[in-house]
DNA sequence: TTATTCGGAAATTAAAAACA
DNA sequence: GTTTTTAATTTCCGAATAAT
């Protein structure tokens, strides 16, 4: 490794390239440039309380505690309770990938690697199963859509489960495995997010009446986690809050709008 | 082909924390 | 007090792009 100039002219610092300190240096020199060294260097090292690391590590356990205290309170759905074969990964590979495509640009909810992460522990995570059920729900559910095809590049194949791949089966799963435990005392931003899509599964299923109920479920779920409260996203990392903000939106231009919902919420399905 | 730009890895530096 | 750890900042490599 070659030794770096004490200090860079404000040249080759502004240029990101090697300074030989010379006066002029050689790169101002061939340039016909001026060689200065007016640029005052700023102080390095930590600045202010350098407790960052522990005030992470505190928050991190915090948080672990916190889910296992939600877990004894929720118990984890027994994996005999799951219905085997319905939610393959085929389904949810082929509807993340239509929905991350075609979908994801009009509804950017929620985080494609939230599901991704949530694939790992479906039969010891509830809420995330009966959240990844009711994407692959809605996703499904919208007319025209054939996600196994779409990922195969081919017609999609009948499956060894009768039910697998129907939207209807999917949605009726993450209902009746969500009765399993109470979500509505404890509430989180996934519990919003899966009553958004049963929401999105009825209103595509016609069936209007359980839609705007499911919709207002999801509202009133995001008022008791106080979404409208700036305040509470200051406490969460960027990415969250910006999907928290977003499902927030989506709830109210969706609920505000009743009327304009259909077409929007078509927009959102095709393309 | 040569010159220029610039993302980001590596090096440098200094403040805070840990240790004796 | 000295040493270690951490984070802010600088340097400049090398890939991408533009100019010739």
């Amino acid at each position: 490794m070659s030794t770096s100039a004490k200090r860079a002219c404000d040249a080759c610092h502004r240029r990101k390239v090697k300074c030989d300190g010379g006066l002029p240096c050689r790169n101002c020199s061939q340039a016909s440039l001026g060689c200065t060294f007016n640029t005052v260097p700023q102080k390095k090292g930590p600045k202010g309380s350098r407790a960052k690391v522990i005030s992470e590590l505190r928050e991190a356990q915090r948080q672990t505690q916190l889910a296992l205290k939600l877990n004894e309170r929720w118990p984890i759905p027994p994996s005999q309770v799951l219905t085997p074969g319905l939610l393959t990964p085929e389904i949810v590979k082929g509807c993340m990938d239509f929905f991350f495509k075609h979908m994801y640009p009009n509804m950017p909810i929620p985080r494609r690697e939230y599901l991704e992460q949530s694939l790992g522990s479906l039969e010891t995570d509830g809420e995330a199963y009966c959240l990844v059920a009711a994407f692959c729900a809605f996703t499904i559910i919208q007319p025209g859509v054939n996600v196994l095809g779409e990922a195969a590049g081919k017609a999609a194949e009948p499956s060894a489960y009768p039910a697998a791949g129907s939207g209807a089966a999917l949605l009726e799963e993450a209902l009746r495995v969500r009765r399993t435990f109470d979500y509505i005392d404890n509430p989180s931003q996934v519990t919003v997010t899966t009553s958004f899509f049963v929401f999105g599964c009825y209103f595509g299923l016609e069936k209007h009446n359980i839609a705007w109920f499911y919709l207002r479920e999801a509202t009133t779920l995001a008022q008791i986690l106080g979404m409208e409260d700036e305040n509470t996203y200051a406490a969460i990392d960027a990415g969250e809050s910006l999907v928290r903000r977003r499902l927030f939106w989506l709830l109210f231009v969706t609920e505000r709008s009743e009327a304009l919902a259909s077409p929007w919420l078509h927009l959102a399905i095709y393309r």
